[in-house]
DNA sequence: CTTATTTCCGTAGTCGAGTACGGAGTCAAG
DNA sequence: CTTGACTCCGTACTCGACTACGGAAATAAG
């Protein structure tokens, strides 16, 4: 079997992409991935943009995105459309920076509370959603 | 009825949460929310700290945070086990980096994305995967 | 050539996070 | 003192995102 990255099996991409084989296919259900064609016989053959395709997906919802929402976004990738890719981006935009503030609210309340912790130690009180409130 | 932000019943609680009683209740059933007493009768009483703990789960959830992770986030905030609750938030502190660079590059790409688009104007290509994989 | 893996495809089950429902009790307004 | 809204509690249903299952066909390994 060709072991190269433009001629993989579904098995083999779903373990270099990090996902299960059925995780693949239900992307192609939901039309997140194509199905590509099977150029030597009665087997799909993927490569390395399906991997990449499928890498996005996982980190995007890491960060909050729905599949339907990564959908949107994926569609920004196809190049055509340009306009209507642009008024897409603009809203995601918005979207990421509203998590970005909250992130780094959140990841200075942390970091705060970690270091509270550390020179306290033991009988200060640490008010997590108090800080967040503001 | 007294509608004093210390003295709420369940509906104007999730009214002003901005969730609908059955989330409350099921917050509860997971421990996320404590059931308070019945000061006046046979009818629970909410407050402020309530509303406050569960808009900061919705917020944490719009980050990509289960409610399990944000079970563990919650227990930070009982000022007790100082120890044990620092290397638990120093453990959720990676996390949000991670994520926040992750949003950051997105962000980055996106906004890259809506600007060759209007400077090009319908002939350029915006790829937004490839982009996102070095 | 046989046996073990894989693939294919369809359908069903699971898990997290709610949401809906139904009946009994409670409470405030008219 | 009844009517209508709300609460309580239990159980059941839904929806998104998988995950498992099963049987037929294809291919790889010995």
């Amino acid at each position: 079997m060709d072991i190269n990255s433009q001629n993989l099996t579904i098995g083999i991409f779903a373990r270099t992409a990090g996902v299960n084989v059925e995780t693949i296919r239900f992307y192609q259900r939901k039309g997140l991935l194509r199905e590509p064609d099977k150029p030597y016989g009665t087997i799909r053959r993927y490569d390395d943009s399906d991997v990449a395709r499928v890498k996005f997906v996982k980190s995007a919802q890491r960060l909050g995105f729905s599949l339907d929402e990564i959908a949107e976004l994926l569609r920004l990738d196809d190049g055509t459309h340009c306009d209507e890719a642009s008024r897409l981006a603009e809203h995601k935009l918005q979207d990421v920076r509203e998590k970005l503030a909250a992130l780094t609210h959140l990841e200075a309340v942390l970091s705060k509370h970690v270091r509270a912790c550390r020179t306290h130690q033991g009988d200060v009180s640490c008010p997590l959603i108090a800080s967040l409130r503001g």
